[in-house]
DNA sequence: ATGCGTATTATGTCTGCACATATTATTCTG
DNA sequence: CAGAATAATATGTGCAGACATAATACGCAT
């Protein structure tokens, strides 16, 4: 009988030490939320907030009736935190800035029409550098809703980027993310200072509000760009 | 006084929808759970469960004593989840094979001895690449800590790839991953059958038992692979 | 005014109990 | 024997109360 684990957080740590160590191997039922209770000398409702912990770290599969058993491939969860580029850049040390580099109401190109299903409705185009210590650090491809944006349409984003005015001015519910590899185009490789051709990083996000869409944003990275993200 | 709302779940709600409604403003100090739990009629243990559940969602901050405020910059936590290779290839409904180019025992470059610091000690390097529907899928570089992955000499990695046989075998208490674009050389552009010099989709992972490395692994995937995430 | 100790307060967590709910096992019935 | 009704069981959640802990506010002494 072990004892003195009477905190949710030793619980979990014990737990996470007879994962690791195999004494729960991989695909094993475990012993249920009562009696762990008691095998720690603590009430159910500590190991149940400990073993919710591990389950939602994907190494615990959970099911009423059925038990408690070890992941057989533990999903490794990365979360990667998607700050402001201002913040991003300023964490490194270096000193933010962004220019402004077109504005305008427009017909988006099918792609970002149907990926935010807009139909044939005008979205407002901004397309923006930002730049860590006067070096191009990101360039910015960005297409709001107005529907889902209020007051966008009133915004210069020449001393507030957009990227800082929709955080602070429209909320959202939900979106995605892709991640992906992009070869720098003549254009792109002239704004943000490198080689045509080079491999570059994209981040391409759509925001939604409940059901109308509120931005899409393009992100191209300068070359040497890794997003970290830990396990 | 708002009423019905008993279940944690329903709590969040609310809150969620408070805060997207700007009735809590970002980096407004909102009620603390006592009072919250006499207005939606629960106990405290309930809007304690909802508010912890938002503020890891990262729309909350909380600190004891300074109360609870909405977050000024909601940090997009995007979940990606990194499955084993074999199981993403078939989610896509393809056939998922891989084929064994290179496993021998050497020394490490640097690069990868500083990062696993495993110091001058030889290390397991296996190179294997992953097909879907006999495409090719992506090229995997892998390093493995015989010191930290138990087992790993003994296996020949050619019908089970090392990706599954370490996941199964090998258990892991943290580590980190990059996300980056690379430029093909000419040498990958064969392996994967694409042109030298197309940007690929690189990810780059460590991952380590305690204080002992397990393993680093560079992950090339063919061109025209994203990776998705949600907010 | 300045610095330090103390009181206050909001969140963090534990307990013991109860009931809800999903899922599996078992029994009953045609 | 098939299929439906029913029981059993593990997790999910709620509640009231208590104490722990961190951070702030306040008041006192210097």
């Amino acid at each position: 009988m072990t004892k003195g684990i009477r905190n949710w957080q030793a619980v979990q740590q014990e737990v996470l030490r007879r994962i690791n160590a195999r004494e729960w191997p991989p695909g094993a039922l475990i012993p249920n939320e009562a009696d762990l209770a008691t095998e720690f000398g603590c009430a159910r409702a500590t190991v149940n907030r400990a073993l919710r912990a591990v389950a939602e770290a994907g190494l615990l599969d959970r099911k009423r009736r059925a038990g408690t058993r070890v992941a057989l491939q533990p999903v490794a969860r990365a979360t990667l935190s998607i700050a402001v580029i201002r913040q991003e850049v300023e964490d490194k040390g270096a000193r933010y800035d962004h220019r402004l580099l077109e504005r305008k109401l427009a017909r988006p190109p099918a792609t970002v029409s149907r990926a935010l299903k807009t139909g044939a409705a005008a979205l407002l185009h901004v397309r923006a550098l930002h730049f860590a210590d006067d070096v191009p650090y990101a360039l910015e491809d960005r297409w709001i809703n107005p529907a889902g944006a209020a007051g966008a349409l009133d915004q210069p984003f020449d001393t507030t980027s957009a990227n800082e005015w929709l955080l602070e001015h429209a909320p959202y519910t939900g979106g995605d993310i892709a991640l992906s590899a992009h070869s720098t185009t003549a254009a792109e490789a002239q704004e943000l200072g490198c080689a045509e051709g080079a491999a570059l990083f994209a981040l391409t996000r759509n925001t939604w509000n409940g059901d109308t869409a509120v931005t899409r944003v393009r992100l191209l990275f300068a070359h040497g760009y890794a997003m970290q993200a830990d396990l």
